[in-house]
DNA sequence: GAAAGATATGAAGAATCATTCAGATTAGGA
DNA sequence: TCCTAATCTGAATGATTCTTCATATCTTTC
């Protein structure tokens, strides 16, 4: 939709010293600060510069242009909230549904609540920057890890795995993300942690066909 | 239902004529194209206004600005879906929980695909323009319309029915967005329709069990 | 401690964009 | 037909923004 340009959003030098690093992380935390604080049609290059505490061609030293930053902030959060649900489905593989339900709702939550900040921050970016390829790749991992978590559960016999495995990750997803991007109260959290597992939990065994007495 | 419009959001002047009538309507079909082709970073005034072949000067005559446009055109959208869900609801009290949840979530689904082109660029917005207040009021919107389904409904006895209501509409909300927003092929959109009444199901029947056991 | 490389600076350039307004064009009634 | 109000025009304005690059400062290495 907006730009390809993959090999354009690479970084464009590597930090070498320690002071560097520690420019990239002002840099990053920045960027996130502003967009919280003045929102993504306010999110510039100086004033992300200025709130980190350098000056603007510090931060072209690293990225070519603001797009390279964003994608990269993108996908580090990515990266780390799948991370996360990788390890909860190593850890749930084998379990039942009931569990495996409630692991991965609890899993999801925790994971989205920790890097909250980032979290909401990075919804408010599609403007600039087209989240649709980044949002689709999450999308399709998310559904085959649950696939597979389900493929291997003892109790599981479905008779369309894929088509509940994407209904779940829709689900989790969807779920959360509407929530938070709502200015939710932390009772709407508390209902949230709450429903969600039981949501994911009575769909499963009722997908799982009627057998499950 | 949509009143706390912030003054300065309001069209400047409402339209007469026939001609200006049409006027506008080019200049809302063209901004959603503009949306969709072009994504939201280059949505400008005069993009948007060459697009629906009028002057730029033009749309300053109904909007005192930008926002105010984007503003009207989510407000419209938001509209429509609203009334969509008031009708079903209407249409659903006092039936049984199992007719409701497949009600509600095949009307949800109508209403969205039938504007999905409008939906879809909608959700690029987010950026100049703080969708929040206004998802935030929708989300409030569609909780209270399902809360008060279920307190219709014979076979309702939950324990905590709001908290069931905010769970089945972030569900709801939460996972057609987030399916609409991931370039979904047509095989995934069969997919939801199938397994989101069956979802809403299972919670809705799961929820009101758990009461009084 | 001095050269070499890495990192940081920030004013200046070039591009884009929202918004205005004085004047042209058009519709509808008398 | 003619007049008035509604509607439209689009170059000009002023503000904001991204990006560059010549120069300065700091780190490491020998």
């Amino acid at each position: 939709m907006t730009r390809p340009a993959p090999a354009l959003l690479k970084p464009r030098k590597t930090p070498q010293q320690t002071r560097s690093a520690a420019t990239i992380g002002a840099i990053h935390e920045a960027t996130i600060q502003v967009l919280l604080a003045e929102g993504a049609g306010r999110l510039t290059t100086t004033r992300v510069a200025e709130r980190a505490g350098v000056s603007v061609g510090t931060m072209y030293q690293y990225y070519p242009h603001k797009q390279a930053l964003l994608y990269a902030i993108v996908d580090r959060h990515l990266q780390t909230i799948m991370d996360a649900m990788m390890a909860a489905a190593e850890r749930l593989t084998g379990s039942d549904l009931a569990v495996v339900a409630e692991g991965l709702a609890t899993a999801w939550l925790d994971a989205k609540t920790a890097d909250m900040v980032a979290s909401r921050a990075i919804y408010a970016i599609a403007s600039d920057f087209d989240l649709t390829e980044v949002m689709a790749r999450g999308m399709k991992l998310m559904t085959n890890v649950i696939a597979t978590l389900l493929a291997a559960a003892p109790d599981a016999r479905f008779a369309r795995r894929d088509a509940v495995a994407f209904m779940l990750a829709a689900m989790l997803g969807g779920s959360v993300r509407v929530v938070m991007e709502s200015s939710p109260t932390d009772e709407d959290f508390a209902c949230l942690r709450q429903e969600l597992p039981r949501a994911c939990h009575a769909y499963l065994v009722a997908a799982n066909g009627v057998a499950d007495r």
